[in-house]
DNA sequence: ATAACGATTGAACAACTATTCAACTATTCG
DNA sequence: CGAATAGTTGAATAGTTGTTCAATCGTTAT
């Protein structure tokens, strides 16, 4: 009976040939943990819920209760996707009363999402 | 018993007042299937895999076999990742003879890449 | 033809994520 | 104080996602 062919750490025919291509695509990949965290940013943009907050509050800051309405979600739900995304400093706030005040954190959060939009609308 | 308090759609005490406000941000927000292209978008980024990918193409194409070399990863992996990557129109790629070369589609995604990188690096 | 190789694919499984529900904190107001 | 309101949180659940494994497709070479 065959041994069966194991897909692990690959090397084609072009191997030798490609050997110093392949460092020089090594050599362009970020160090692991950076790598992490770009794709942990991007994340975050990953998630309906969480853009339309951020689209909602890009103006003016609004109460939680407020954000929920305009998505017609729970205030809970809501509340959960604002934890993530004041963990990754996207939004701050501000306390008034009982109520809390999400905006932008910078312009570089509507930065991103433009030219995520430009690329969409081709 | 009392009736459980449900959180469905709130109006907080503020609501009235706020009722322009609220307004103002529902425009803000995109029509629906526009918000879920940007997340499907932003999704594809928040992936360390893909996110290799397309650093290890990033200026020389390369085949499958040492894309995966690269990363440490088999083919099957890279292979899947890949066919999301060109779902998303984000890699070209090109047949010759048995090996199929990829690389980045055009300069947009190097743009968003870095942008994300400015507002980690900070 | 048939064997070998690069790449792709579908199914299965494990890990992760978003929403719901219920309980809880903090602030305001009677 | 006690009741009401805004918001947060943890646990549970349902849905999604990435990797592995095995099989398959397409091209090249014998």
């Amino acid at each position: 009976m065959e041994n069966i062919k194991q897909d692990i750490i690959p090397e084609c025919e072009l191997h030798e040939e490609h050997l110093d291509l392949i460092e020089r695509g090594r050599e362009r990949l970020p160090e692991t943990t950076e790598l992490y965290d770009l794709s942990d940013f991007f994340k975050v943009f990953g998630d309906s819920t969480r853009l339309g907050i951020l689209f909602a509050i890009d103006g003016a800051p609004m109460c939680v209760c407020d954000i929920a309405a305009v998505l017609g979600m729970t205030k809970s739900a809501v509340s959960h996707q604002l934890k993530v995304l004041r963990q990754n400093r996207l939004v701050k706030y501000n306390k008034v009363g009982k109520n809390v005040f999400y905006e932008l954190s910078d312009d570089h959060v509507r930065d991103i999402i433009e030219k995520a939009l430009e690329h969409i609308e081709e």
